[in-house]
DNA sequence: GCGTACTATGAAAGTGAATTTCATTATCAT
DNA sequence: ATGATAATGAAATTCACTTTCATAGTACGC
């Protein structure tokens, strides 16, 4: 972690930026929070350590951190972007639209058929995003769901 | 395509709704459109033949029909949300990032893993989203990227 | 260390899509 | 027709996000 955000500056400083440490304060929350963070629920969490922070510098961290590679923008159809970080390997989501609770979950069969309908179209695929909505355990057994279905 | 608008506006009226003409328009070229078109895309054609109606009635119409069933909400990260017809069968999209164009695409294997993960989850899936991003064959072609990814 | 030439910050203002408000109009049931 | 109520549309509002800009902070030369 600590190696981490000295890998990112050195890389901004690299790039012709600065350190700041505002921007580390926001690195370390969104690192450590290890969930799918809006800017706003960052923010308050970072104010909390440093409450002059304000949230256009958490939006543009984050901005900063996708471009470079190290976050990853979700859209759960919320209104509110999210962001993830990128360190571990690729998943998608399932979201239950009765409760908000997102699972993520990875399938190697699904990403290999992707890949190649995708090449199957000519295209060069760079990123995709895989979200399923349905009604997590709890919810389908509350509203009284049938088990087949 | 008469029948369907006749269908939705007697679901309508079941439901304690009223007929009304400004919608019927919208609704037909909605319809009649046959691509995933922005509110603000629609507004312009719809006034072409109702120049009175306003965008507010085209927002309201469109949620009306997801709602119901008709149509489908997308989001290819433009800002603006994008709606199409849900009438033709399920289809995932590959929507290049340079040019913009969009494929549609569908492939029963990639959904029965996707059914298959959601399950083993205990989620009763309800909707589920696949874009895939990346270049077209000329965006590709004229970047200079390889023939191999 | 000290200046200088940057970059980063953050408060406030600005955007732009989407929603809400509300007075008016249209539609349905009687 | 009349009354009840849904739909409309212009304007106002909301909300996420971006831009602006004066100020503060940081790296790098001396």
């Amino acid at each position: 972690m600590e190696h981490l955000l000295l890998r990112i500056d050195r890389e901004i400083l690299a790039a012709g930026g600065k350190r700041s440490r505002s921007r580390a304060v926001v690195m370390e929350r969104f690192f450590r929070a290890r969930k799918h963070v809006t800017v706003e629920e960052l923010t308050r969490v970072v104010r909390k350590a440093s409450p002059h922070v304000g949230a256009v510098t958490v939006y543009r961290t984050l901005k900063l951190l996708a471009r470079m590679g190290y976050a990853k923008e979700l859209d759960f159809g919320e209104g509110a972007r999210r962001y993830e970080s990128n360190l571990e390997s690729h998943h998608d989501h399932l979201v239950c639209t009765a409760c908000g609770t997102v699972i993520e979950f990875k399938d190697p069969d699904i990403e290999k058929l992707q890949d190649l309908v995708t090449r199957r179209h000519g295209f060069r695929p760079t990123a995709h995003r895989l979200e399923i909505f349905g009604h997590c355990r709890k919810c389908a057994a509350e509203s009284g769901e049938g088990r087949r279905g």
